[in-house]
DNA sequence: TTGGTTTGATTGACTCGTCAATCAAAAAAG
DNA sequence: CTTTTTTGATTGACGAGTCAATCAAACCAA
């Protein structure tokens, strides 16, 4: 049953179920008809929309990305002091849409593909970067300038293992736990910045 | 020319050739093929030592856990101090054995197979269970029952998210900064646990 | 009709795993 | 010491199966 103008919906149909795919196996290693089987297609459609696998892994890489992006760039806006920054940020790490199992796995997947494939690795750097300057600008007012970098380089790794650990191991942190975690160690940097000025 | 007795010299090269073709594709969506002709020889003698594909992965995944046992047992053995047994853990995480690239390219595989693998995810289990217990008893003389396990899971998530980015972020920490922003951590808990108690 | 949509069938390439055959060294027999 | 046998090492070729990608044809709305 061909409908016209069907092509958004089935782009993204094809987008949301290599997500879903590519969470459950844990990698890139699978095929185009285990995707196009669960967005209700044939594997044919699928190439006829995106040309070829890459073109699917790609979109759907960005389209996570953006996701996320969108989700820091929403908190961030509603924060008006330094610290309610650095908590969007955090906040938005851990968020729903963000923190399940099988997003996380198919981040990781994206992540290591980066490392054998240009396009991806440039994609994830812009994104990095733009996350990267947003901790650090939220950091200085609290931290300083000598230690601006030092602070956001650490707490952004711990962020990075608390999400990891959440989806890899049994018995990983939740968000709420996560967010503490990231907070507490964002609050020794304060008070080792200017003791007693705590709370 | 087959020479006797070649079994476990052959064994150790496909290991070393599963470990490096893994820790280059970022995956193991990769051919006996690429792993035997790697080690220099046929596939079919990869099948004739391990059996199938799977053993040879279980086999390469068992091999970089037991090293990088080898190496955090090593420097306990020698630390007598609690700070100096979560220096050696530290180190150890950080150490050229385990800090190059391609190794924690490999790791992150193995850790995203355990997600689907039951025996993946059963020898994980195992070896994350000894660390994180290593990491509590060598803590809790430092920062107190009370703390001791939220340290430890902040340290661990700590040393896995810059391990990740070493690996896998172009500017990510080297090892000196990786050590570095550990033991700032955990000085902070420290002093935040005894304050003036530093040095 | 025209043009976007959809699929079944097909192709060529590649992979896992098997098997029979080959080869060299060690062990046993003469 | 020589010859034969056994054993493990090694491979090339093969079969079954899967996957990415293509194509022609069918389908439907405007």
């Amino acid at each position: 049953m061909p409908r016209i103008g069907a092509e958004p919906a089935r782009r993204r149909s094809l987008i949301d179920a290599a997500l879903a795919t590519i969470g459950e196996h844990g990698s890139l290693d699978v095929s185009v008809k285990e995707i196009a089987g669960r967005a209700g297609m044939s594997p044919a459609l699928a190439f006829h929309y995106f040309g070829d696998k890459d073109a699917i892994i790609i979109h759907t890489m960005r389209h996570l990305l953006r996701e996320f992006s969108a989700e820091a760039t929403d908190r961030l806006k509603r924060a008006s002091t330094p610290r309610e920054r650095v908590d969007a940020i955090i906040d938005a790490s851990f968020a729903a849409s963000q923190f399940d199992r099988k997003t996380i796995a198919a981040w990781l997947v994206f992540y290591l593909h980066a490392c054998s494939s240009r396009p991806a690795a440039r994609l994830f750097h812009v994104y990095s970067r733009r996350l990267r300057s947003n901790l650090v600008d939220a950091l200085r007012p609290l931290v300083g300038d000598r230690e601006v970098v030092a602070a956001a380089d650490t707490l952004g790794a711990l962020i990075d293992g608390l999400y990891v650990r959440h989806a890899l191991r049994s018995g990983g942190p939740d968000a709420a736990e996560a967010r503490r975690a990231c907070q507490a160690c964002l609050e020794r940097h304060l008070s080792a910045y200017s003791p007693g000025a705590s709370q």
